[in-house]
DNA sequence: CTGAAAGCGCTTACAG
DNA sequence: CTGAAAGCGCTTACAG
């Protein structure tokens, strides 16, 4: 191992040629034509000395880092945010670009920290992306500007930048429609109350399911702390309700998996067994619950990972100058939240 | 807005100086004088113009770059790995640094992929962290040498690389500690048998504390998988076995937070409750089991985000050539596991 | 087909 | 106390 890092000069002397066909060679740089001899000569030799081009220098030079920078609001207390960076990460190493990262605190006010997206300025990044699961909408700072910029799990208020957010409202929909083409025709919804736009997707989701299949979509809500807790207690009024058999609700929607946590701690307290007495579903497939309690859990989840990808992809797009970069537009791009079927839904008991 | 990006130069005709003294004033570059009246000048112009260092160009003349590259192995499927890259993040923040991250896929072989250490060596990073939970030791490329260095969840089997661990050894320890003061005697040990560290730590510090105590480490011990179906039928059998309520466990310590979520399970089917009847504790603290579980559960907590922390703060001192650096050492630090006491443990019935 | 030279935006001996 | 100049390691018009 040679200690001075060995740089493109090294290459060329030892190929015996200028540092500009050592560059053009080993970058297939366009419309220079360089003979197959010299070709093999140069990548001969970057190989032997073990050149690997410092890409600061390189950076400096084109004006463009290859770096693209990831801010995450609460990255601590969203175990989601995972996902999110390792979606941002792999698609970021499809395009040969390093993602760096910084955590932002949760702030009161809906904008963006100027220090955070200047720090990444400063180290040049070609395109920012600035990732929430709570504001409904956010104001970017000036300079985030400066820079292609992209948003997850928010809406730019300006309409300036591109943003994706998960389509909470078609997942609630899709899992109501479910559990009717399975049977069920009282289901209840286990909601709860903070005003964000997981909620209240949720909710109309569930409305449209319910009215879509033409029952009534307020007959069997109740709402909670979005807690396991919550989840108990909701459950507990839905079942308990005084009410006869035959009135139940045959499924519980919880709002998330916690919820479902304390659903199936309420159903085998009220001496019901899932699925066959009461189906439950949740949402979010949140990691060690969904797969841990039992039965299973059948949930919606969110795409987490390919809001991390998109967010990158859309990014090169929009470096690259590429006309999917525009495409994104103004309005948020809603991704699909799949169902997971696990071992929590059956026909209503009879 | 400029459209073009303000550089030293820029401030140096602003204020009428040259660009070293800019830099000079700017970086408060020791053993060089400049007037207060100089210095006022450049500031106000750097402000006026809004001007920001290029950490690129300052890079590649400084030779530092200033990143940090943080390489996780399977973020993908350990929950935890957020926290890790929480502290490492925050740490990196403290130390003016930037933290880039790679997800490495994981592989069967113990060493790590070299083209993920070369990319980050091209970036010029300053230093390299490798994360992972998997191995006990791991077998680094020469290349990662080129650079500090530290390992985070094994241990560099040729010991030159500082590295740092949870001691799940003395944190199993200590909680069956705190079993015993509680007033238990018969506690059980809800373990598995895939052999890495943590399995083997985790068994250890549950003997130390038997043996501690005066009390048998093998009587109690049943081996299941280490997730909720395991829990339940660890725990099934050991209090379930056909034994009188007085040779039975009166507390269950759990290889994880998932076999504890089965516990719980297994519990309420025998119409046992917890604590009153048997105290359950899980070990990792994970995120929305723990605290979702009802009774909460009381657990160790895994120090991700100090590890996280830690490799930074290493690596920061071994960049700067600080004594501490030298301070790790070849075996790997260990860190507390902390004890988080929640509603699960209560004194044996009488 | 190949190379000399300028320059990206900084820092840092060195000179005055 | 201040500045002219070299140079970090590349890329890229431009010339030949």
């Amino acid at each position: 191992m040679p200690r001075k890092q060995v740089g493109i000069r090294d290459v060329a002397a030892e190929a015996g040629v200028s540092v500009t066909t050592v560059s053009h060679v080993l970058n297939d740089t366009p419309h220079t034509r360089t003979s197959d001899e010299t070709k093999s000569r140069v990548r001969e030799a970057a190989a032997r000395l073990g050149y690997h081009p410092n890409r600061l220098a390189r950076g400096l030079r084109t004006q463009a880092s290859g770096m693209v920078g990831l801010i995450t609001e609460e990255i601590a207390t969203t175990p989601h945010a995972g996902r999110i960076i390792l979606g941002a990460q792999e698609e970021a190493s499809r395009h040969n670009l390093t993602l760096a990262i910084i955590n932002s605190t949760l702030r009161h006010e809906p904008d963006v920290e100027p220090s955070e997206v200047q720090a990444f300025l400063d180290r040049q990044v070609d395109g920012i992306i600035y990732a929430t699961v709570y504001h409904d909408e956010v104001i970017l700072p000036e300079q985030m500007h400066a820079v292609p910029s992209v948003l997850i799990g928010a809406r730019d208020r300006d309409g300036e930048v591109p943003s994706i957010m998960p389509d909470e409202r078609a997942g609630a929909a899709s899992v109501i429609d479910l559990l009717v083409r399975t049977g069920h025709r009282r289901i209840a919804f286990a909601a709860t109350s903070v005003d964000v736009p997981a909620t209240r997707g949720r909710l109309r989701g569930y409305r449209d399911g319910m009215i879509a299949a033409g029952l009534d979509p307020s007959a069997h809500v109740v709402e909670a702390v979005s807690e396991a807790a919550g989840g108990y207690e909701a459950t507990m009024a839905l079942l308990d309700h005084g009410r006869s058999p035959s009135e139940r609700p045959t499924a519980v929607f919880c709002y998330n998996d916690r919820m479902a946590m304390g659903a199936y701690r309420a159903a085998a307290e009220l001496g019901l067994s899932v699925p066959a007495d009461v189906s439950i579903v949740g949402f979010d497939d949140q990691a060690p619950i969904a797969g841990s309690l039992f039965p299973a859990l059948s949930t919606v989840a969110l795409p987490h990972y390919e809001m991390g990808a998109w967010a990158v992809a859309t990014l090169a797009a929009m470096i690259e100058g590429r006309d999917e970069a525009d495409a994104a537009g103004p309005a948020p791009t809603l991704l699909p939240c799949p169902i997971v079927e696990r071992g929590s839904i059956a026909g209503p008991a009879r």
